[in-house]
DNA sequence: AAGAATGCAGCAAGCGCTTTCTATATATGC
DNA sequence: GCATATATAGAAAGCGCTTGCTGCATTCTT
């Protein structure tokens, strides 16, 4: 058998109150009492039971954290940072919670899986990263369960991701449109009139927000937007590889190549340069997020860094209550162009 | 209030345990009835109080999956593997489990305190991967922990970490010195003689069998090794940048560098560049795991592949008792050694 | 057709903790 | 010095679920 409260209370000749008390330390208990319970509790090697002691308070130490892909650094980043601050071991005394990370794999059925197991759980809080499906239904049916989160007393954070209106959730949006206005104007600026873009996998916010700050840079410079320059993919170096290949087919005249982040960017340059192509000569290549590996590409990318460390830091810390939320409930984080070797002025 | 399990038999008119074996689906139960409480369960928007259940039970659907350091892809990858095999969602139904991944950040109280908290939480099974640390009271702790993990009932896995004797615990390791004296044999069959070593952290298991396959490669032919040649940095790729630097500073006739890592290795890359030498004309360059980004390198690197998905997959269905565990409990996954661009023939 | 087996549902006793309320002992005020 | 406030510890009632056992209809046996 396991040992028990009442076999530590047994040993340190006191009730099970008073050790519940002495492990909470929230009631006081004289100081020699308090050590005879801390003593028994080591010579008996005792483990609190989380889920008893979740029952009989009604709350969890248990925090989740969303990503959608939990081997992309993008997601990875953001959850040490937010990890970090909730603390589980290292943070403050007391506060030890346990935070744990739920891989969605970005399916909606995943995501509201781990959502109802999170809620089953009692989670303390729930922090959810990155872009959002658009898909209506199932965004009504987060929303629904957000808000029932929220009800039972679950802090709930977006961090990267829109605001989800009405649900009580604080949000802390990355400003995904305006990055790429910027990333879009500054290849304009350099001379750029037929550009690529390589977006993200359809019906999400990400991706649309992306491709609209980008057409939004073409029309404010009156750039007639070509439908064969725009392809979908997924968010990884091999998406942007083919669909690299795809944009040359279809028009190799092609100056520049905006993608939907670095990964597809680095996967497009390996397509550019295998079709004879060199970086950036004859074609300007463009990221976005400016993840570690990115300045080390050859040349180094050109991309919109986003501070996934502070933005996924401040949220861990406004989940825990430690940091105000953003009046409104709503902040939006900016992203910085970085201009870098992989974008030049286009050959005449 | 929140809905009980009482509210939905009420509404099912039938008695708590009923509602309870349907939801379980470990008893039979008829039709009709399971149909009416199902019902009852939707209309009531039911959500099982995990805690309350997981006590009565004794038993969680908690699985704890610990890693070094989540924002490296080497974690990463094999926690998102571990975890699609664990099923939290997705899975067979039924079966379902939250999956939750814990950045212990390289710490060893860190670690420990993780393992606490799940143990706390009487977790199902537990997952460590990567190295361990070669601190002796701290394995020593580690080995007590996963042994009273054991006794628990919680089945432990190590994935990518080497066994841990008398602990009840399934090891699937890599074979880190295999892979590291194959990849130093490579370098020498071109013809280098002068082969600096970038090691990772010091009392890892990881970086010290790394370093030991690449020393017994030096002594298989005779190469005398210069205490120069190795230095010490951490996992990342700055650490990589920096150690090529003193490396270089130390003695700049090498022509190889062996990277504890792929990180390590692309950084090594941008140092050398940055000195002015040629990859792999000037000096060859090696990397250690094949993580994604590794064949987009230019030149693309030369590493040994560790089959990461597939061990975390099958560290993920042992741990589900999914999977028969190997042999005497332990397994040994072996790397493929991978010539890319990297890596040539030393010049003259 | 009577007795045995079977299928399905309910009762009730916990699981190990937290917390309110109560009891005792000591300190304080006038 | 007696009444009142102040510490500290215990008793006991749950928290919401699971499950062994019991009970009653059916359905099988022979």
């Amino acid at each position: 058998m396991t040992v028990t409260l009442a076999d530590v209370a047994a040993r340190a000749q006191v009730s099970p109150a008073t050790v519940s008390r002495v492990l909470n330390g929230n009631y006081p208990v004289a100081a020699t009492t308090r050590e005879r319970v801390l003593r028994a509790v080591d010579e008996l090697d005792y483990v609190l039971n989380g889920p008893a002691s979740a029952l009989a308070a009604a709350t969890s130490d248990l925090v989740g954290i969303l990503v959608n892909d939990i081997a992309d650094p993008f997601f990875g980043i953001m959850a040490s940072a937010i990890q970090s601050e909730i603390g589980g071991p290292g943070g403050r005394a007391g506060g030890e919670r346990l935070a744990v990370v739920c891989n969605t794999g970005g399916s909606p059925e995943r995501e509201l899986t781990y959502l109802t197991l999170l809620q089953r759980q009692r989670a303390a809080a729930v922090v959810l990263t990155g872009g959002a499906m658009e898909n209506a239904p199932h965004a009504a049916a987060v929303a629904a369960k957000l808000r029932k989160l929220g009800e039972a007393g679950t802090r709930v954070v977006l961090c990267g991701r829109p605001p989800a209106p009405d649900t009580g959730a604080f949000a802390l949006t990355f400003d995904n449109r305006g990055g790429g206005r910027e990333l879009t104007e500054h290849l304009i600026g350099l001379g750029h009139r037929r550009l690529g873009y390589i977006a993200g996998p359809e019906e999400r916010t990400t991706t649309r927000h992306r491709l609209e700050g980008h057409r939004e840079a073409l029309a404010a410079h009156g750039i007639a937007e070509d439908p064969r320059w725009t392809v979908h993919g997924r968010y990884d170096r091999r998406s942007g590889y083919e669909a690299t290949l795809e944009l040359l087919r279809r028009d190799p005249s092609l100056t520049a190549v905006v993608a939907a982040n670095d990964s597809v960017a680095v996967g497009a340059c390996a397509a550019l340069r295998e079709s004879g192509r060199r970086i950036p000569d004859d074609v300007s290549v463009a990221g976005f997020d400016d993840l570690p590996f990115s300045v080390d590409a050859v040349p180094s990318l050109t991309t919109v860094r986003l501070p996934l460390s502070e933005a996924g830091a401040r949220a861990g810390r406004i989940a825990m209550g430690r940091e105000e939320p953003p009046p409104g409930g709503i902040a939006t984080v900016r992203g910085e162009l970085m201009v870098r070797g992989s974008s030049g002025v286009p050959r005449k």
